[in-house]
DNA sequence: AAAATGAACGTTAGCGTTAACGTTAACCAG
DNA sequence: CTGGTTAACGTTAACGCTAACGTTCATTTT
């Protein structure tokens, strides 16, 4: 039963300290107003005391706080991870804090967390891609929030925008394929409106292989469990359904799946069989054949937003929108078709 | 320029309802006092003016918040997100918000996440791990907010406490190497104080050995930027100082950095040399081999000790510390030795 | 008919902090 | 010694919301 009393608030510090509330705040706060010695005797009696501010009096007080919201549709996997980081350090460096919540991929639920948000009166907002509820949109729009769409690209954001275009990558993807000479593509994918931004690189696929060769791309959208099951699973499906000669997957992860699911039937890769990733993910930095992927500047993606939507919040005008590079990296799981 | 006017407060919702702040108020939280009929209009009104309730003036004024603040060491892997995942999942349906912070495993990062933390009033406060600054264990056992340690296990917690004995699951990979004859085991880790529970299993794993074998584990720390070029990396260098017939590596992902690296090197597994990871990762799901694990319930650690907590901050007694099991998987990457 | 009830609503007094402003004393040039 | 500047404080009024208590008035009870 040690935690008990309650906590010390500035006027205690004030009380115990012989000074004015107000030079408590100074002191505590950095700013002027306060000598050299009465602030280190102010901090170290507020130390003693085990004093900590309360961050909502203060936030009420001066109508903002130094906290940005941030919304991914998951933790799992490396991607979001990446993105993050690169946001959150120049966040911290910049004084800001983050309050960070995932989705799982439903809008319903980035409308409610974006309301519970909001209720804390954020210095800016991050949501990952483009797919809100109308709601979600409007909400933002009459708020005079910044708010950043980060992953995916459009030059017609709810405010700023930082991310690759999903649709492109899904063209070069296909123009590789069909330069290579591959026939009967086919795509692993999650179930669809899942994950949108993979829906939109498979129509960019679908379309090359649609006016180049005039054939469809197969897919399949197992569910199951982690993304190393889904691309066995695909994989399995696929090549019980038809031959292709070329399966992309949603990421470099379901690539390994696949590739795994193809040694287990004996396929050697690339000869029998064409495999792409996306994303070049940690685990191809070991893998002994080289996979063809997209490489996703995912950290520099999380600084270059975070940067803007910061420049955004002090003021300084800003791009409406930034798309990033996308690069194919061709590895051994592809080759030209005789 | 869509986003400029001042956003509203209960007071304008109040006026244009022709009704008293309280009552919206009422309305708003959905509790007695204000007929369904006005019930409605208000809400109907907040809806329409896009009123979105003050936290901080909420907060400030009963004195208390419903969020849960969540420490965890990075991002980064399954581990984590699987934990994660149960205690959101747990807090959600209690209707707290969690506010979640990495400290990249450095307890003065997580000593100044603690003290801005405390100063939003949580509900609660989760620590991964028992490494704290000895600042970080007075704030929080001076406040009377509940905390959780989770992850790691002790039977002193600054005040509850759900996870694993480390050094125990050490100990149990080495009783397996032991039983199976194993003679030169190898440990591979990141750097040293880094991960301390790794080093607690590596201690485990270390008493077995000098207990039963008098023999040293040899162990590789490289730095290589992630798991899998870490496994990798550590693996060589290992085989390259001396000949250990079994590898122990800190989780999964590191351990198929070392099935790579033998796989580059014509070594096969688990004839030439045994192979352990820790976790049981999804990864491990899809490989040809059945790799030699230990089962940790991440998910079920996460939910109960969510649950521990809220039982914790609504008062009802609880157990002061509570061990999960821990089960070694025998795989096909250990075989005993002739 | 008077009195008692209770639901529906309003009023008041904070919650802990900071911005804005007022006060005081010390200092300095002329 | 005057008048003016400035550093170092203190005082007060918000900030937006809610708990606790008051008020009103239509019903019911006696």
């Amino acid at each position: 039963m040690t935690k008990k009393r309650q906590p010390a608030k500035i006027e205690d510090v004030a009380a115990r300290a012989n000074v004015s509330i107000m030079s408590v705040s100074r002191a505590i706060r950095g700013v002027d107003g306060v000598s050299e010695k009465k602030r280190r005797e102010i901090l170290r009696i507020a130390r003693e005391m085990k004093y900590v501010p309360n961050s909502n009096a203060r936030s009420l007080a001066v109508a903002n706080s130094n906290l940005i919201g941030i919304s991914l549709p998951t933790f799992a996997g490396e991607v979001f991870a990446d993105i993050l980081n690169g946001m959150r350090r120049t966040f911290d460096s910049a004084g800001y804090s983050s309050v960070i919540d995932t989705t799982e991929y439903s809008p319903e639920a980035e409308l409610s967390w974006v309301r519970r948000l909001l209720s804390w009166q954020p210095a800016g907002i991050i949501l990952t891609g483009l797919d809100h509820q109308p709601e979600t949109v409007d909400l933002l729009r009459a708020s005079p929030i910044p708010v950043l769409e980060i992953w995916d690209h459009t030059d017609t954001p709810i405010d700023i925008c930082v991310g690759i275009d999903h649709y492109r990558a899904g063209q070069m993807i296909g123009d590789h394929a069909v330069s290579f000479g591959y026939r009967r593509p086919a795509f692993v994918s999650t179930p669809r409106g899942h994950d949108t931004r993979a829906d939109n690189r498979l129509a960019g696929l679908r379309d090359v292989f649609a006016r180049e060769r005039g054939t469809e791309v197969l897919s399949a959208r197992p569910q199951s469990g982690n993304s190393f099951a889904t691309g066995f699973d695909g994989t399995a499906e696929l090549l019980d359904a038809g031959a292709p000669d070329i399966i992309c997957y949603l990421n470099d992860h379901m690539a390994f799946g696949g590739l795994m699911c193809c040694q287990m039937r004996g396929l050697s890769v690339p000869q029998d069989l064409g495999i792409v990733g996306f994303n070049q993910l940690d685990l191809a930095s070991v893998l002994p054949r080289k996979l063809t992927t997209v490489r996703t500047l995912r950290r520099l993606m999380g600084i270059t937003g975070a940067t803007q939507l910061l420049a955004r919040i002090n003021g300084v005008p800003t791009e409406k929108s930034k798309p990033l590079p996308l690069e194919l990296i061709p590895g051994e799981t592809t080759r030209a078709q005789i």
